[in-house]
DNA sequence: TGCCCGTTCAAACGGACGTTCGAAGGCCGC
DNA sequence: GCGGCCTTCGAACGTCCGTTTGAACGGGCA
């Protein structure tokens, strides 16, 4: 029951008080962004939400089809998001929004999703799991994201008129670069190499530091 | 202080007495690279090297056994250059390289290779895959690679005496992506997204837009 | 020549996997 | 209480995979 709260009610398909697909949903979410893909079988995911193995083929069909289920539900939820704040952004700036206000329309919602205590912790990470390890299907659906990206690189091409439109889009992909390493493993990586110093817990400063970096990348 | 000049040799003499475990090896390096880890099966590498199916356990033991092998050459290879690199900054500059140099250093040897007449070019983005699809053995290496990159870390902290160290270490996990997101499927989407605009060819090019985001990034 | 041993070969083994099937369960309107 | 339908269940199927096996091969050396 407190189960069914977590998964997001799209519009588009409404949901029958089947608590079996939920819970499959959010185990295989979890798993798949703890092990990886490949890594995950459909009898991992029927034993960790403690329901029949048939589960899964019966609600999403096959095992790809609930894989990209979750993404495409978890993209569309984080788009929608970004593309909020950098309506309003544009709308706060009367038109000009600063290349930090663009940034962080990009940067802040997975990162605040991606907080200790925060529900969305784990779909992060399984986003940026599928732009690596994602199937045909799922690069296919990042390709119309394409369409999405383009608002964010045409605002930076506004705010830096001065700037050559390639230099944007390259910087823009470094940018990108920064915000998908964003791994449980590269943070205990860096955690390891500077022994202690670093704590990915504030995602705030961890954002600030981020746009810092970015924002003077573009400036350049 | 390990010195990464002696670190065991790529034994080309073997390859040249064993010219099926270098078929396989190249065969293998290839296919893991464009296709993953795990959608490979010994069955299309032993078929791409034209080698029967029993090679691989016999020259590598297992199929991890030949994973780990590539990856252990690749890394060793780039540490050596890398640290060669910023060994000749170090002198050229009278012990005082600066962020650019130090960063120069880290970036140019993995994006040379990448260039499109490299005959390494293939082994970059099969470094860059273990980052993210590697095995618990691969990301143990990784670990001990950390004492390998703390070089690049100190000088960093070095050439930036002002900036707190803690700083220094995030912006160099920022630079990191920057440098790992160069795969060919985010070319792919650059290419895309920017209409054509964007080329991939001239590495040289890139290294310099690279540098100068990532420089502007830590004197922020 | 005849033996030796590192290498290659075809074939099979055992297991893990995604998927399917038919039956049973259980909730609902009647 | 009853029939219909969506859901759940245990069990099995067929396939692909990594690995193993034992025999055949072939060059180097006595």
């Amino acid at each position: 029951m407190t189960d069914l709260q977590n998964l997001p009610d799209v519009d588009e398909t409404e949901e029958t008080h089947a608590a079996t697909k939920a819970a499959v949903f959010i185990a295989a979410e979890r798993l798949f962004a703890l092990n990886g893909f490949q890594n995950v079988s459909v009898r991992d995911i029927t034993a960790e939400a403690k329901v029949n193995l048939a589960s899964v083929n019966y609600h999403f069909g096959s095992k790809d089809g609930l894989l990209f289920e979750i993404f495409r539900r978890r993209t569309a939820e984080l788009n929608r998001v970004r593309a909020r704040m950098l309506h309003e952004a544009v709308a706060r700036r009367d038109g000009k929004p600063t290349v930090r206000d663009i940034l962080e329309a990009y940067f802040a919602p997975p990162l605040r999703w991606a907080a200790p205590d925060h529900d969305r912790r784990i779909s992060v990470q399984f986003i940026i799991r599928a732009r690596s390890e994602g199937t045909a299907e799922m690069r296919e659906v990042l390709r119309n994201d394409v369409s999405h990206l383009a608002r964010f690189a045409d605002a930076l091409i506004s705010a830096r008129p001065t700037l050559a439109r390639e230099d944007v889009y390259w910087r823009l992909h470094f940018a990108l670069g920064m915000l998908h390493n964003n791994r449980f493993a590269e943070f205990d990586r860096l955690h390891h190499l500077s022994d202690g110093l670093t704590r990915e817990g504030d995602v705030e400063a961890l954002l600030g530091r981020m746009l810092d970096f970015a924002e003077a990348g573009f400036l350049a």
